[in-house]
DNA sequence: ATAAGTGTAACAAGGATAGTTACAGAACGT
DNA sequence: ACGTTCTGTAACTATCCTTGTTACACTTAT
């Protein structure tokens, strides 16, 4: 099943940025991604664990950000979500015996490093003010 | 369940090229993948669509290259086996009463094709031949 | 004719993601 | 003190994706 975290934590990140004034509750928050609470909460657990929000508990609890969203960069979302790999190594180890299977797993270790590098750089020219702006707008990242 | 049918790719077409005297069996490739041959069959079955490999039915059938291996790039095979989507959008679509659930759809599709683009882009810089060599040495991908 | 292959369908197994309910505990107002 | 409104989290289910496996029709060389 397609992993849409990233997406739906850059959803929660900007509502949260647009209510800065106050804490947001969860159930605000799923209305407006189209999910459950819970699935919310997991997220925003997520998001806690990368320092990039805080949440209370209890009556007129909820959640803010940590910081502006111009300090908040989008590799620290991805990060916080995803496990960084844009394609995965051999589910079983290769064949020792022959030459390729021995030296394979190296070579694709390294390359999958290089690629999700390039990855995490682009991900990095963006903030979460980037972002804002262009939903405010109602446009699109320009490339 | 993770995808590896890249590195199956590159890990079977790395075989290939150092057979490119004969036709290979998938049981042979399987070996070396340590897998079933019915899962490198349908690899090959992607890898000839892409136009990268050739297979021939009945006895001393098996499969080769089209190409040289410089002339087989990693974002071809990339393409071959992948839907090409480092993170994914939403699953549901967003509150459309929501000023953000409105408009973060196409902000987050075209930060999508843009993340897409920058691994396209590295995995353009790499040749099968250039895996090969690196099999051959034994040694890793540079960075 | 036989043996050795591919191509492909059908099904099972395993794992990841998301959806759902339920409930303990925290915080605030009265 | 008590009830209300939240979060945090466990437990369970549903669904989908990938892989593994068996089976078999069809193809090709000897």
């Amino acid at each position: 099943m397609a992993n849409s975290q990233f997406a739906m934590a850059v959803h929660v990140l900007t509502m949260l940025a647009r209510n800065c004034d106050g804490r947001v509750k969860s159930g605000y928050l799923a209305k407006s991604v189209n999910t459950n609470a819970v699935v919310i909460r997991r997220l925003l657990c997520d998001l806690h664990e990368a320092g990039l929000v805080v949440s209370r508990t209890g009556y007129s609890g909820g959640t803010c950000l940590t910081k502006d969203p111009e300090e908040i960069n989008l590799l620290d979302v991805y990060r916080a979500v995803s496990h960084g790999e844009v394609f995965s190594l051999h589910r079983q180890k290769p064949d020792q015996d022959c030459p390729v299977g021995r030296n394979i797993e190296s070579v694709l270790c390294n390359l999958q490093k290089e690629i999700d590098s390039a990855v995490e750089e682009r991900l990095g020219t963006y903030t979460l003010d980037d972002i804002i702006t262009l939903v405010n707008k109602g446009r699109e990242v320009p490339v």
